[in-house]
DNA sequence: TTGCTGACCGACG
DNA sequence: CCGTCGGCCAGCA
């Protein structure tokens, strides 16, 4: 698949995360085998915007379960209400549970 | 075209 | 324990 460019991975690993789950940008970089580029997916996000379909990044969090990324949605705290939404509880911009919400791409995700 | 920046992570001292 | 640095790729001026 080598039409898939780096942010187009990223996009559909995050689509495949399934709801009530969270994922690290670490987990994802290390899954598309970029491994320290961790900083692209993130920037992957950023660009999520360009893309026409919604990208989930409300479930996408940094290594320790932060909502690193609510800063950029729609600027309130849309990002912590769509992850309860799903049943994620987030206390102070940081999720819950994070370990066992936490998804692996590299380990649940089935190609 | 070149260069800087960016929602991070891991290692080192 | 905490501060600092390197690294990867794509978008924008």
């Amino acid at each position: 698949m080598q039409d898939d460019t780096f942010f187009d991975k990223v996009y559909k690993v995050v689509k495949c995360i399934p709801p009530g789950r969270v994922t690290s940008f670490g987990a994802i970089a290390r899954f598309l085998g970029t491994g320290k580029s961790a900083r692209m997916v993130g920037w992957a996000m950023n660009a999520s915007h360009s893309q026409l379909e919604n990208v989930p990044a409300h479930r996408v969090v940094n290594r320790v379960g932060l909502l690193s990324g609510k800063h950029h949605f729609e600027g309130g705290n849309v990002m912590q209400q769509l992850l309860e939404s799903e049943g994620i509880k987030v206390s102070d911009d940081k999720v819950v549970n994070f370990a066992q919400l936490f998804w692996d791409p590299a380990k649940e995700l089935v190609l």
